[in-house]
DNA sequence: GCCAACGTTGGC
DNA sequence: GCCAACGTTGGC
């Protein structure tokens, strides 16, 4: 089985490239994720050593910045069970976690950012996720035909 | 900061 | 189990 290729978008307000690329290791844990849909692709199709494009929302422009790789499998998100913490879920329990996350690693900036703009002008890009109307998925899946053509279009060698 | 589109919640 | 109301997302 070959690996997969997702896209995670965040605010960079909230957590960006830079800060990744700062962290210790450039990994982080990608805590907070709150929709059933996201959680799932996370639970149920991440896995170690998978691609990930790394993009900024509610930026100016939103864009794809960087290419990471997820280098833990889904664990529970202890921040569901922290009052304190934004993304507190009274409803989760501890023996039943109902929120997971993934660790994901920086592996490459883009030499070239590549915007939501560029990726709508691609026809080769029509179907990503990303770019369909009303889309909000915070974790989405790519496909090889469309993480070859973003790293192109970013400067990227399709190894990456 | 606006607001359209979406997901979730809860009364019935 | 419907669906209106509500909260959130995210491009613009």
């Amino acid at each position: 089985m070959s690996r997969r290729l997702w896209l995670v978008k965040s605010e960079p307000s909230e957590f960006s490239w830079a800060d990744l690329w700062a962290s210790p290791g450039r990994r982080t844990c990608w805590d907070g994720v709150r929709n059933y849909q996201a959680r799932n692709f996370m639970r149920d199709g991440m896995r170690v050593g998978d691609g990930v494009l790394f993009a900024h929302s509610r930026t100016d422009p939103p864009a794809v910045v960087g290419v990471a790789e997820v280098c833990r499998e889904a664990y529970p998100d202890p921040t569901q069970f922290d009052p304190a913490d934004p993304h507190f879920d009274a409803k989760s329990e501890r023996d039943a976690p109902r929120w997971v996350m993934v660790d994901i690693r920086a592996r490459e900036a883009f030499p070239s950012p590549v915007s939501l703009t560029e990726i709508r002008a691609n026809s080769k890009l029509a179907r990503m996720a990303l770019v369909q109307r009303g889309q909000r998925l915070s974790v989405q899946p790519v496909t090889p035909a469309q993480w070859r053509e973003v790293l192109r279009m970013g400067g990227l060698d399709a190894h990456a």
